[in-house]
DNA sequence: GCCAACGTTGGC
DNA sequence: GCCAACGTTGGC
């Protein structure tokens, strides 16, 4: 059963043009560093679910493109990578703590604010509206998906 | 296991 | 830059 996801990402950090312009469109999603947003793309994410790319931190945050899951979910290189800005001295070759997914573009649509989302009645269950959500990843229900894809084909 | 202190997120 | 909300850490 497909499922579909909302991603934020910092568009200084990576933007949808970014991710448009990788190789194949792909990229490795690392650097999550919340348990919660780990255990779902560890335990939820599979191949061919749909994602909501999400600009946020930024003058005009919202929905900047469609993706896709391209990928189960593998240990995150950069928990093991001292230069990193992620790495984490508690993770171990043997004992990962931090997962990635590859994730591909599909399209970058029209910015969908978050303005707008705040004002669409479909969407007034959504995770990522709840007071206080500062998930960076979160489950979108199909009706949720639906609602957005409708608003994005406008 | 409690909880205060601290760090981070992210909209504004 | 501000600040609300949440997560994590660590002393006890």
């Amino acid at each position: 059963m497909k499922q579909y996801w909302l991603m934020k990402s910092e568009p200084t950090e990576v933007s949808i043009d970014d991710l448009m312009a990788a190789p194949g469109q792909t990229m490795p999603w690392f650097g999550v560093r919340n348990y919660q947003a780990r255990n779902f793309m560890r335990d939820g994410m599979r191949e061919g679910d749909g994602v909501l790319f999400y600009h946020s931190s930024c003058a005009q945050p919202g929905v900047v493109g469609v993706a896709e899951v391209a990928s189960t979910a593998y240990p995150d290189h950069s928990q093991f990578d001292k230069n990193s800005h992620y790495f984490d001295p508690k993770a171990t070759q043997e004992q990962p703590r931090w997962v990635s997914v590859d994730v591909r573009g599909l399209k970058r649509t029209a910015l969908l604010p978050l303005s707008e989302l705040r004002q669409m009645p479909a969407l007034e269950d959504m995770l990522l509206l709840k007071k206080g959500s500062r998930l960076s990843i979160a489950p979108v229900t199909p009706a949720q998906w639906k609602a957005i894809q409708a608003r994005l084909a406008d």
